[in-house]
DNA sequence: GACAACAAACCAACCAGTTGGTATAAACAG
DNA sequence: CTGTTTATACCAACTGGTTGGTTTGTTGTC
């Protein structure tokens, strides 16, 4: 008889305050504003969450298993040479961009900023995250040096870091010129630039 | 007698909120603070400015000013060759990467995240600002094009807004990991990208 | 004495966080 | 099986302090 109520409220609260603070920022998004959204009283909110900052603490780590799990049961993972394996990571990226854009620009690279100086556990746990997911890719990075390019004059983790600068560049831009396309351009960019790193062979040179 | 305050109480006002905005963000500037910190009372705020966000938009546009004219009077200006020019800009991005991250980071790009839901207009503002920056860049990249690469599959534009991408970009990391000298790769990896788009000539390539 | 330039005190709305509870059900005693 | 206790989950109403913005009045200068 009676209908449970599939999602619990603390997980509500979670997915609620990911989507509030991708679209309008931590200061932005109130507590009041975020408990009316996830259907959830004040009083709840507090009994589960000490405060504003510990909810959203709480919300970048769901964030960074959500979007971990995302990429570990992407399809790149499955490309064999490791230069291929990069590029179809960045690929994966482009899919990604569909919607408007707070559905698919980054939470960490939103919140850092805002809460660079006033908030420093949050700007370190944006940071970690941003970090963890650029290691992911270092393994493919190294392995794609070695085989195509040994003698490069750049660091793996340097391209690895690059290639996040790129995309939370490309959101910023995105968000500023309201329009989602630059991000798939810069993420043209990068593949060219990516490519040309790791060249496949000194083949002739096409037109 | 009067020693009298050689810069004036509203660009005081402009100045000050520059220097909240990058280090604080929008939200977290109030205008108490900005007033203190001004050395102005909240009524003279008023008096100036008929709003939070009016005083907003006038420092963004007092940003553009500074900033466009720091660009301006730069000596890559003088580099007669365009791909040189367009290297030259990025090596004196590069020596703006001085002291902390608050003073060195964009104020356009740290304002649009937090702007873009809520304050249309100064969303509009910082995109204006980075696409009037990124256009200066057009000529040079325009014509280092011609003479390097005509026949390459990007467009001009599309690698203006790509070099302000990643400097955006690079400013996010930073941030995020608290380490200015992401700034210096991410430029690294763009001068070295610049450098791969327009090859100077096939000569013999170096070990 | 007219008017621009300031200043102090004030205000309604809103903020994060607190309070003092209730509903439900499991745990346990007799 | 019943009555009591206890722990968890939850909430409406409230609070003290802060916010952007106003009002009213005082300067300084021509």
């Amino acid at each position: 008889m009676s209908e449970p109520t599939a999602i619990p409220p603390k997980i509500r609260l979670l997915n609620t305050a990911l989507a509030l603070f991708r679209e309008r920022g931590y200061s932005d998004t109130t507590v009041d504003v975020l408990c009316r959204a996830a259907g959830v009283t004040k009083g709840s909110f507090f009994y589960y969450f000490e405060s504003k900052e510990a909810l959203a603490l709480a919300a970048i780590q769901h964030w960074n298993e959500v979007t971990g799990g995302l990429f570990a049961g992407a399809p790149y993972h499955a490309v064999a040479d490791p230069r291929e394996r990069l590029l179809a990571y960045l690929d994966f990226r482009a899919t990604l961009v569909r919607g408007g854009l707070p559905e698919f620009t980054c939470l960490l690279g939103t919140l850092v900023q805002e809460t660079f100086a006033t908030h420093p556990a949050l700007r370190a746990a944006c940071g970690e995250g941003i970090e963890n997911h650029a290691q992911t890719l270092l393994p493919a990075i190294e392995a794609a040096r070695k085989q195509y390019a040994p003698e490069a004059d750049w660091s793996a983790e340097s391209l690895a870091r690059h290639t996040q600068a790129v995309l939370q560049g490309a959101f910023v831009l995105a968000k500023a010129m309201d329009n989602p396309q630059i991000v798939l351009d810069a993420i043209a960019h990068l593949r060219r630039y990516v490519e040309l790193l790791l060249p496949t062979k000194p083949k002739e040179s096409e037109t």
